[in-house]
DNA sequence: GTCTATAGAAGGATAGAC
DNA sequence: GTCTATCCTTCTATAGAC
C-alpha cells in the first residue's frame, strides 16, 4: 500500500521511544536502533530531531486547532460537553503524542507550536462551562490535565471502557453544583 | 548562619532549572551558570549529576512515605480525607519536587526510588476510598495527577486559595456518590 | 534510499593547582 | 572550596559512496 513503510516504522518507533524516555531522553541512535536502520536514514526522512517531532505531534495539534475552532461556534453548558467529549477522545487516539505536546513546549522551541498556550487556556474555559468561580476554574485545570495522564501511563485497555470512566468522571467534577455541601 | 551558602545555592537553582526543562534538559553547566560557579564545584558538593536529583527529591520522598505509613492505620472514608489533605499539602510545598518524580522515575534510575511504584498505587486506592468501582479508581488517578500537573504550573500563589481550591475539587470527584444520574 | 565514516558540539566527570 | 584544563563519551548532523 504505502510505499513510505520506513517513514512511517520512524514515526512509529519514535512516538514509542519518545513516550517512554522523553524527547531528550531518546537519541537518535536509539530510535535507528528500534527501527533497523541508521541515523542518516533517519536524517535523510526528517530534515532534524526537532522536524521529527514536529511531524508526528502534528495532526494531533491540527486536531486540537480543530475543536478549539468548532467550541467557538457553542456557548456555556453544551460547549463544556462538547469540549469533553472531543477531548478525551482526541487524547486516546493521541496517546503518545500527549506526552511530547507536554514536555516538547519545555523541550524544544518549535514556531508551529505557537498559539497553543491560548488555545489551552480557552479549552480550560470550556472545561469549565465559562464559569466565573476560581474554584471551578480549578477543576476545570484537574481534570484536563488528569485525563492526560491517565490516558498515558494506562497502556493497557483492560477490561473497563476508559472512555466512559474518564467521560463520567469529568461530569463528576464539572457539572454545575445543585447546593449540596457535606 | 548556614554555612554551606553554595551547596543550598546548587539545590536552589537546580531545582528551578529542573522544573523548568526537565532533568535530560538540563545540563551541569546550566546549573553552573545560574548559580555562579565551576561545574567543578558542582561535582565536589554532589557526586555526580544523579546524586544531584537524588538530595533534591530525597525530602520529598521521606515525606510521601511518611503519609503513606500514616494512612495504612487509617481505613475508608477517614483514609480517604486524610490521603486529599495530606497529598495535597505535601505537593504544594514541595512543587518543583514533582515534576521530578514524575519524570525522574523514567529518565534516570535510582535506586532509593525503588517501591515507589507500589507506594503510588497505595496512595490511588487511598484516594479511591478503596472503592471497587473501576470508574472510582480512574477518578482518584485523574484527581492525583491532576493536581500535580496544575501546582506545578500554577506558579503565581494569586488571590485564591490553591489548597482550598484543590481540596475542594477532590471532594467533588471523590466523595461517594449519592445516586443522582442525569 | 540506505549505508559508513566523520565532523563538530556538548554532555558528565576527573586531575591538579590555588 | 573553588577554579582551569582536560578526558572520554555521546549527541546531532553532514559528506559521500553505493
Amino acid at each position: 500500500m504505502t510505499r513510505n513503510h520506513t517513514r512511517e516504522d520512524i514515526l512509529s518507533e519514535a512516538a514509542r521511544l519518545f513516550a517512554r524516555a522523553g524527547y531528550k531522553g531518546t537519541s537518535l541512535h536509539d530510535i535507528a536502533v528500534a527501527v533497523g536502520c541508521s541515523k542518516a536514514t533517519l536524517l535523510y526522512h526528517f530534515s532534524s530531531k526537532d522536524a521529527l517531532l514536529a511531524a508526528l505531534v502534528e495532526p494531533a495539534i491540527q486536531e486540537l486547532r480543530a475543536l478549539d475552532t468548532r467550541l467557538a461556534t457553542l456557548d456555556g453548558e453544551s460547549a463544556r460537553a462538547a469540549a469533553v467529549d472531543g477531548f478525551v477522545d482526541l487524547v486516546l487516539r493521541y496517546r503518545r503524542q500527549v506526552t511530547l505536546v507536554y514536555d516538547s513546549l519545555q523541550a524544544t522551541e518549535i514556531p508551529r507550536f505557537a498559539g497553543i498556550d491560548a488555545l489551552s487556556e480557552r479549552l480550560v474555559r470550556a472545561f469549565a462551562g465559562h464559569s466565573p468561580d476560581p474554584v471551578d476554574d480549578i477543576a476545570a485545570r484537574v481534570v484536563l490535565s488528569g485525563i492526560c495522564t491517565v490516558v498515558i501511563e494506562h497502556a493497557d485497555p483492560d477490561g473497563i471502557d476508559l472512555r466512559d470512566a474518564l467521560t463520567t468522571v469529568a461530569e463528576r467534577v464539572l457539572r454545575p453544583r445543585t447546593r449540596q455541601e457535606s
